[in-house]
This record gives structure tokens, sequence and C-alpha cells, in this order.
DNA sequence: GCAGTTTATATGAAATTTCATGGAAAATCA
DNA sequence: TGATTTTCCATGAAATTTCATATAAACTGC
């Protein structure tokens, strides 16, 4: 490692995370899917559907990055889009049957997966760790919006 | 959020190193450097020079990536390279005056904004965050070298 | 309802990344 | 040492991402 980024916060959460999601990463690619694809994928199940500014957001990602990831996806069969019925802007994405049969056992092993990383860490620390992420993931959300003053 | 990513170990890192990232992005960027040129020039201060393969792992990013992302640095002028003496297949990189000069501000307002963020969340909680993710990467890293056996 | 503005997505061109492979130097081993 | 394997980096072609911008629909305030 490097003098300088050793020890630095926004690396050590940089470099946890491309290992734990790099381990995965196989896992992933094993199924024929990209890790993108597998985020787009894994945020979609259980949803009805969203939005491409709302995928966008989840996966981290660009909002052209998303539309032409989609675009790819729904040639696979592995997503549809729809026109939202209220705002004919957004488009809907949603998982098609053969989408959701990919994912499922993904879901399973992205599971396992998680145990298996939780196991070298102990329950506690991992409970404690997740609540520190996402006090982070709060603390620094982008558009912080103030309650709605009551009408 | 999406119903499975939240909560999951592996997103809840990637979502926090983002954001965090992204807060300091802005401050890479104005200065002219994308965020991998800034990672490779953090990498090299301090050392005398590290090679492709060593900045590749460091940096999170492939060999080929690299290979190229120093080429444009070189260009620019901020970084030069030389073939090692003992091993002529490896390429040393390491940083010109300009380069120097071009990151040392960075460094100090890359410390800055880690204290922006720790103000967020103690003292404690951040050594302790550091340690988990520490360990994280201590117990994940690819190729466990295991102690050589007393010759 | 009408300008002016904002929001959500699409898209073409350019830049970057990735994959597969190549070549050359080092390491291994019989 | 010569053959074989491995390691390190470069590179061309293909795939992807990104930037800048376009388009169309929704909002805002008269």
């Amino acid at each position: 490692m490097s003098g300088f980024v050793d020890d630095y916060l926004a690396y050590l959460l940089a470099r946890a995370s491309h290992l734990i999601s790099s381990e995965f990463h196989a896992v992933v690619e094993a199924s024929g899917l990209s890790l993108m694809e597998w985020r787009v994928m894994a945020s979609l199940s259980g949803k009805e559907f969203l939005s491409i500014g709302e995928l966008a957001d989840i996966v981290l990602a660009k909002q052209p990055t998303v539309t032409k990831l989609v675009g790819r996806m729904q040639q696979a069969g592995w997503v549809r889009r729809m026109d939202a019925p209220h705002d004919k802007r957004q488009s809907l994405v949603s998982l098609t049957a053969a989408g959701q049969r990919k994912v499922a056992p993904l879901l399973q092993q992205a599971k396992a997966h998680e145990c298996f990383v939780m196991s070298g860490l102990g329950h506690g620390q991992m409970r404690e760790l997740k609540k520190v992420l996402e006090g982070l993931i709060e603390a620094h959300a982008p558009q912080r919006i103030s309650p709605a003053p009551p009408r």
C-alpha cells in the first residue's frame, strides 16, 4: 500500500467496498451478469418498478449510463420499460419473469456471501459497522430535504 | 432506496464510499484532475515510485486502464516512467516536480475533508470504523501470503 | 391558457475502460 | 543451460461510460 492512502477514510471505504464487491462479482459473472446489471436487477427485485433516475441514484451511476445499460438489459429480455401513466417523461423499469428467474438465485447467494463476510467480524461489530455506514450515508446525503412546514 | 439493497453490507459500503468520494471529487475536479488521476498522484506522493502493477492494485483499477491512465498523465507532465533497473519488465512511475506541486494542495484538502467527515462521527466511532474496515481489508485480501517457513 | 422554467430521459460524439492477446524479461526446473 | 512456465506491461479492437445537448412533458406565476 501507499503512504498517503493508508488510513485515509475515503480510501479504506473504497478498498473495502471494492474487495467485498469483487468477491461476489465472481459469482455474479458466473451467472452471466455484469456487476451493474446485478445491481439493477437486485434493486428492482421486490419493487414494482423504478424510474431511470431512481435507478441511477441507487446503482451509483450516471443517468446516461443507466439509460444505455437498461437498454441492453431490455434487449436481453431481463427488464421491460413503460412510460409512467401520470408523468410521461418518466420511464419505469421493471423485471420480466425471465429477469426474476435470473436474479432469484443471486439474491440467495448474496445473502450467503454476506454471512460469510460477517463471520469474519462477529455479529456485534457487523451491526456496528452497518450502523456507522448508514449514519455516514444519512449525514452526507446530497439533498437534505427539510421537513415540510405544517400546512 | 430499494428493498433488497437496503442494509446489504456490500451496498452500504459501496454507497458510503461513493458518497464520501463524490464530495471530495468536486475539489479534485476543480483542480483539473480526475478521480483516478488524483488517486494515482496521492499514491505516488511520498513514495519514490510505484510499478504499474502496484498502482493498479492501489487505485483499484485494471492494469491496462492504469497503463493508459499513466500514459495520459505523462503527456500532461505530472508523472514520468522508467524501466526498473533490475527487472526490465517493470515500468516504474514517479511524480515529476510539476506533479508534486499539483497534488500538494490536494493532500492538504483531503485531510481537511476527512476531518469534516469525521466531525459527524466522533473520534471514537471514527477509529472504530477504520479499524473494522482495515480488518475487513486484511481478512479479504486476495492472496494471503503465509509467513515463509524458517530456512 | 400562456410564456418561461424546471425536470426526466434520450442520444450522438468523444473519452475511457475492458478484453484478449502479444512480447519480452524473469523464474523454475530437470 | 535450455526448455518451460510465469510475470509484467503494452496494445488494438470492442464495449462502455461520459459529456454536452436535445426533446418533451410537467410546473409556475401571471
